[in-house]
DNA sequence: CGATCATTTGACACCGGTCAAGTTTTGTGG
DNA sequence: CCACAAAACTTGACCGGTGTCAAATGATCG
C-alpha cells in the first residue's frame, strides 16, 4: 500500500521541530521491517511516534481473539498520543517503515507541539467518523470499494473531479495488507473480502495482475460503489 | 440518557477560561429542547460548542438516508471543531441542553484553547477506536450491553470494583435516545435493538418499568456479555 | 522442487435485515 | 379526565448477506 493521499505526505520534521523547546530532547529515528509491533495496547504510553516514511496501523483485539484495526496511518501521521498512561491500542508496521520517537512528556509540554497535535487529532477523529460509517452501514461491496478508493489519490473526494473523458478511468492500486489486515479494518472475514474481489474481477470492475496489485478499471465506477454518491 | 459518566462533567468553563486571550470574544450561551439541529455536515464550520449540560449526539448520513451516529458528546465535552472549513457531521440535541458556542477562529487563535483541545480530542479518539471494535466486531446482544454499561457509572472499566457481594449488583438507566437512535449509534436496526431488549428482559437480566427505563438486575453479568470481559 | 503460508472457492448455517402487522405510549383537543 | 390520533415500540414471518468450516488452489521462499 502506498502512502495514504490527501494530506502531509512531506518530510516529516513535527518532532524536530516542535520538541526543541526543552533542552535535551532526544529524538531517536528508527527503521522497522513489515509487520513489526511498535507498542502493545496497554503498554506504558511513554513514548510519542511520528512516521518519516511507510505505513502503520492500529488495531485492537477482544479478549476471544477478535481484531479490529481502527486507524491506518502514513508518513506524516503521528502516533501513541494517549490519554491515560496506556496505549489503547497496539500499533504494527505494514510496511517497512523509518518512525521517528520521543518521549511523550517532553513532547506535551511543548506548546507548540500540541498547538501541531490539534490539527493532527481533528484529521484522524474525522477520518475516524467516516470509519464508522463504514462499518455500521455499509454492506461488504461498499466497504471493500471504499478501501480501493483511499488509495486513489485526487478521486472521490468532495472536490472530485471526474473521470477525463474519452480514456480509459484507470488507476493502479499495491496494497500493502493482507487479506486478513483489510479484514480486520473492514470489519468483515478474509473470505468475504476475497469473495468481494472475486466478483469485482468477474464483473471487469477491477483487473489482478498480482494479488497485491489491483487494476481499477473505472475508478469513476467504483467511486459510485462506495455509497458515498448519488 | 444522563451525562456519561467517566469524565468531566463538571462545570463547562473552558470556553470562558480559554476564549479569553482574544480582546472581544463573544460567548453566547444557548439553551436548546431536545432533538434540535444544531448544524448539519456541509455547513460552515465557523463555530465552536461546549455543552454546559445536556446531550449531543454526532451523525452523519448517506446519500440513501443511512444513517451513523457517531458520537455522544455529554456535559464538559466540546464539539464543532473541524479539519476544514466545513463540519463533517450533523449536531442534534438528545435532551435539552444549555450550550455556549464561541467563534471558531477565535478560539483556535488560542494557545491555551487548543492545549486543553489536545486532551479532549485524545478522549475522543479513544473512545472512536472502542466504538469501531463495537461497529466492527461485535454482535447484536453484545453491542446493546456495552451501550448499556455506558451509563452504569464505576462499572466495567480497567479498574472495575465487581459486584459488593451477597447484595444486589443492580442500576437503572434511563435512556434519553429513542430505539432509531441507538439502532443509529450502534449500527443496528430498530428492530434489532427491540428484539435484544426483549431478549435480555425474558432472560431476567433486565427490568423495563417503561420504555426508557432500564434496570439491570446484574450489572455484573452485563458487563461480562459485552464482549470485553473473558 | 517441496514446504509453508496466503488466498480462493464451495457448501451450508445463522444472525440480523426487511416487511408487515400488532401493541403500547405519547400527545392533543374536547 | 377521556377520546382519539399519531408516533414509538414490539413481535412475527421470512429471507438474504456474511460468517463458518473445509478443501483446493496459488504464491513464496528455502
Amino acid at each position: 500500500m502506498d502512502a495514504l493521499p490527501g494530506r502531509n505526505n512531506g518530510v516529516a520534521d513535527e518532532l524536530l521541530q516542535y520538541s526543541r523547546s526543552g533542552d535535551d530532547v532526544k529524538i531517536t529515528e528508527s527503521v522497522f521491517d513489515s509487520h513489526e509491533t511498535i507498542f502493545f495496547e496497554g503498554d506504558p504510553s511513554d513514548r510519542v511516534y511520528e512516521i518519516v516514511d511507510g505505513v502503520v496501523m492500529l488495531y485492537k483485539l477482544l479478549p476471544d481473539g477478535r481484531r479490529q484495526v481502527v486507524e491506518i496511518l502514513g508518513a506524516g501521521d503521528i502516533f501513541g498520543m494517549a490519554s491515560s498512561d496506556l496505549y489503547d491500542t497496539s500499533a504494527e508496521t505494514l510496511a517497512p517503515a523509518t518512525i521517528r520517537h520521543t518521549v511523550r512528556r517532553q513532547a506535551e509540554q511543548s506548546e507548540g507541539w500540541q498547538q501541531h497535535m490539534y490539527t493532527k487529532l481533528l484529521h484522524q477523529l474525522e477520518d475516524m467518523h467516516e470509519h464508522a460509517v463504514l462499518l455500521g452501514r455499509k454492506s461488504a461491496f461498499e466497504r471493500v470499494s471504499t478501501f480501493l478508493m483511499k488509495f486513489v489519490i485526487d478521486r472521490g473526494g468532495v472536490g472530485c473531479v471526474g473521470p477525463k473523458l474519452d480514456a480509459p478511468d484507470e488507476s493502479l492500486v499495491t496494497l500493502k495488507m493482507t487479506r486478513q489486515e483489510i479484514a480486520d479494518y473492514l470489519g468483515l472475514t478474509i473470505e468475504t473480502v476475497s469473495r468481494v474481489l472475486s466478483t469485482m474481477k468477474k464483473r471487469g470492475l477491477i483487473v489482478m495482475p498480482k494479488q497485491d496489485r489491483i487494476l481499477i478499471k473505472n475508478v469513476c465506477g467504483m467511486c459510485h460503489m462506495t455509497g458515498m454518491h448519488e
